[in-house]
DNA sequence: CGCTAATTGAGAATGAGTTTCAAAATCCCC
DNA sequence: GGGGATTTTGAAACTCATTCTCAATTAGCG
């Protein structure tokens, strides 16, 4: 298990996205531009409303629509993943050159944790196997509290 | 792994709830019976809507608003645990006297399948104690194709 | 039985996300 | 470089699941 690291720079993910929008004959809109710039600068797990926010700084008059429009665009072309952890609102990762992994999220600060373990994947396909599944997928969880903020309540 | 199963009569869950009502200061009603009936009845992960169709028949005059109510007293007393899928709307599970178990979904006809590892969880414990978490709790769902879906897409 | 607090159903409200539509922008051919 | 068809945009309306509000009804203690 090692760190998740992005291997793409903005400029090659900004690559992708102007071919993605030449194969599919859509047009490159400023909008666009800002919406995908705000995305990549951004740390991961970041929601649509952190992404609306930050765009607004740059292009005021950007609404919520083309945020959500653009997410879609982003997804399309695996640049973003979107991910639903329990508050219900989606929620977007960097998506290319990225291993597979999980998530430990704290329930106390809202901190996301990524981790890999190739041990817990081969058990997913053993158990799907036994049961007859072909899988394609698949989504885990893990939700505590950090260090800190066990800590915190320890002592609270 | 063994199957999931429940330990509970149907009479012995009416008295947990009514002893939950009690306790509660609250009162029990035909609806709210009704309601506990209906679910108790089912099959499990069944949705809102499918406890609020079945109690219709016996009950026409039911609301949305009291499935919804009562099933937060079912989910309070540990009767039932709430469960979200891909498709967004709320799922019940008989919560009592189970095992933990996680599920493995069919994207093809929707089946729910309940398996129980051991190991698994055991990794789990054992990266969340790497990376500083204490774990409450965690959310496993494999996606794929049952068998039968499977065989009907190769042959389709 | 009578009273007070809890409950109900209907419909309004919510919140995330999507759709609609008229006005504005892009890009492709000349 | 200038049409002009086609896409895109923002605002507002709309979904869909769920929750809230409120006036009318009901449970259950005394």
């Amino acid at each position: 298990m090692h760190r998740v690291k992005d291997k793409l720079s903005t400029a090659d993910r900004f690559a992708i996205f102007k071919e993605h929008l030449r194969r599919q004959r859509l047009k490159s809109t400023a909008q666009r531009d800002d919406i995908a710039r705000a995305f990549f600068a951004n740390n991961s797990h970041s929601s649509v409303e952190e992404i609306y926010t930050a765009v607004k700084h740059i292009n005021p008059g950007i609404g919520y629509a083309t945020v959500y429009r653009t997410m879609k665009l982003l997804k399309e072309c695996g640049l973003a993943v979107e991910r639903h952890f329990r508050d219900g609102e989606a929620r977007y990762e960097s998506g290319v050159n990225r291993e597979h992994h999980d998530h430990l999220i704290c329930e106390g600060c809202g901190k996301i944790v990524e981790f890999e373990e190739a041990r817990i994947e081969a058990l997913q396909d053993e158990i799907a196997r036994r049961l007859g599944f072909h899988l394609n997928s698949h989504k885990m969880e893990l939700y505590g509290y950090c260090r800190d903020c066990h800590r915190a309540r320890a002592a609270g």
